[in-house]
RNA sequence: CGGGGUGUAGCGUAGCCCGGUUAUCGCGCCUGCUUUGGGAGCAGGAGGCCGCAGGUUCGAAUCCUGCCACCCCGACCA
């Protein structure tokens, strides 16, 4: 239990680390970089995923599934590309195995692939050379696809859930045939996701665009949302990229428009992975565990009966049932633990621990008064209600826990970010509060190379909504026509 | 790939410098009784190729060599 660390302290990445293996979500694999999640964590992506998948589908767009093999050869076709993701990729080479003289298996040389297949480090390349058969004319586009799988990127440093070397995510393909209609689903995506990151897991983000340098290899265009951490971090949560007709030249993919006309179709692709769980833990976790947000928790209510005896048992159970059909029939996803192998107070720890939002306690006094204990995990406070009042209390609290994360960490956010004159106050603030800091750049890749190597914060983005006010760079006093977001990033 | 560190039971660890009875302690696990409104108490029990392979020695968890794995700090990145 990670109980003396607090929540800001230098050791953050041991207690986050600390906190979810803790609450059971995931642990390293022991296979290089890659992390097993466990049914816990699982039963979270799984909400995350369905919500998301929802979303996507009333804006039209189709679930397809891709290989996961590349040939070496797709890289090449497109330049920028090959240079963001041909580096760090696990290739396969060989078909197969055989035994040795010792009886140990090796890598039959004699099964050497002709060409090697890259384990996919994102799909964009396989997915345009599928679109080339599927595209022809005005009439098929756009054409709107998701598709949920693995990558696999070889990273040199990993991390629990914010960089494995092989992660789950969705990554959504489009094609269109105006570059106005491209750029808009981009935006339209981003905004998805800021609208599920914000409503569902009750982290507050900011949209902006990248800078060049940060910009997806192969994107003309990268929005994003980005959070700040408890830690003063700034993680990235999600990106959603115009592409331009990048790809759409690199593999050939024309159609006919209305007038006859052979153009090339206008892309976007955007993605959210696993990594959304590294955000929802480092956003809401305090040093009793997880915290999660009411949309998203699989179990938003946990019962859990105390008695002495069978005969107390029963008639706890028989209260608990009664009350998890009427929860559930208000649509809420509720739990009754009713294991006898655990005792009460083991499971007030687990269930906090697991940041399961509200917990309802049902005993003998319970029984004979006619009342509920119920305990918030976000406040971690507990009351009284009495029986007539507790569903719509429920009810109701789970808008009010929902609200609170959102609000708390909005509120974090806004004390956690600072606006800058000059380079000195920059490098101050970053030493001592870290978090967001707005600033004026000039706009070259140059002095955000510079301010990157001096102080390690980089431009997470230049923020969509911000006030055009315009200024002097802060590093070299060239002029500036808005400020842009820093931090140091995850 | 550079720099640092660690491998001892399911988990966390002591012992290693300075070699010597049956490898330490805590959590967890199993059995029994008492308990149950905030991670219970007592008693008993099971569980170890001390990362792997060589070497030195009468004797190696401990010393030497090589290898492997993992963690942390850099470069890379959702």
């Amino acid at each position: 239990m990670a109980k003396n660390l607090t929540t800001r302290s230098e050791d953050y990445s041991k207690w986050y680390n600390e906190l979810v293996i803790q609450a059971d979500l995931a642990e390293n694999s022991g296979v290089r970089g890659c992390m097993v999640i466990k049914p816990y964590g699982y039963a979270i992506w799984e909400r995350m995923q369905a919500e998301l998948d929802r979303m996507f589908k009333e804006t039209g767009h189709q679930n397809a599934y891709f290989p996961l093999f590349i040939p070496k050869s797709y890289f090449s076709k497109e330049a920028s590309h090959v240079d963001g993701f041909a580096k760090e990729c696990a290739v396969v080479t060989h078909y197969r195995l055989k035994n040795d003289e010792n009886g140990n298996i090796i890598v039959d040389p004699d099964a050497k692939l002709e060409e090697e297949l890259i384990v996919r480090p994102t799909s964009e390349t396989i997915i345009w050379d599928t679109y080339r058969k599927w595209i022809q004319s005005y009439r098929d586009l756009p054409l709107l696809i998701n598709q949920w799988a693995n990558v696999v990127r070889w990273e040199m440093r990993t991390r629990l859930f914010l960089r494995t070397a092989e992660f789950l995510w969705q990554e959504g393909h489009t094609a269109h045939a105006t570059k106005d209609e491209a750029i808009a689903e981009a935006e339209q995506m981003i905004n998805i996701y800021a609208e599920f990151v914000e409503n569902y897991m009750a982290v507050p983000v900011i949209k902006g665009l990248k800078t060049e340098s940060e910009r997806f290899a192969g994107a003309l265009e990268t929005y994003c949302i980005e959070s700040l951490m408890q830690d003063g971090k700034a993680l990235q949560a999600g990106t959603s990229h115009f592409l331009g007709q990048n790809f759409a030249k690199a593999f050939d993919v024309k159609f006919t428009d209305k007038d006859g006309k052979l153009d090339y179709v206008w892309a976007t692709s955007w993605g959210v992975s696993t990594r959304l769980m590294g955000a929802l833990v480092m956003t809401h976790s305090d040093d009793n565990g997880l915290v999660l947000p009411p949309n998203l928790a699989p179990n938003q209510v946990v019962i859990i009966p105390i008695y002495r005896d069978q005969a107390q048992f029963e008639a706890a159970s028989e209260v608990a049932e009664k009350l998890m059909k009427e929860l559930r029939s208000k649509g809420l996803r509720v739990k009754f633990d009713n294991r006898d192998t655990q005792k009460p107070g083991w499971k007030f720890n687990e269930y906090e621990l697991k940041g399961v939002p509200v917990r309802i306690a049902i005993g003998p006094k319970d029984i004979e008064n006619g009342t509920f204990e119920i305990a918030r995990r976000d406040t971690l406070s507990k009351e009284l209600i009495s029986a007539t009042e507790v569903v719509d209390h429920v009810v109701d609290l789970m808008d009010t826990i929902q609200q609170n994360l959102y609000d708390r960490a909005l509120t974090m956010r806004i004390e956690n970010t600072t606006e800058v004159s000059s380079y000195d106050e920059f490098k101050k603030v970053l030493d001592s509060k870290g978090g967001f800091i707005l600033a004026h750049w000039d706009g070259t890749a140059e002095t955000e190379e510079r301010i990157k190597n001096e102080t390690k914060a980089t431009i997470r983005c230049i923020p969509l909504e911000e006030d055009l006010m315009s200024g002097s760079c802060m590093v070299t006093g060239k002029p500036s026509s808005r400020k842009v977001l820093f931090a140091k990033a995850y």
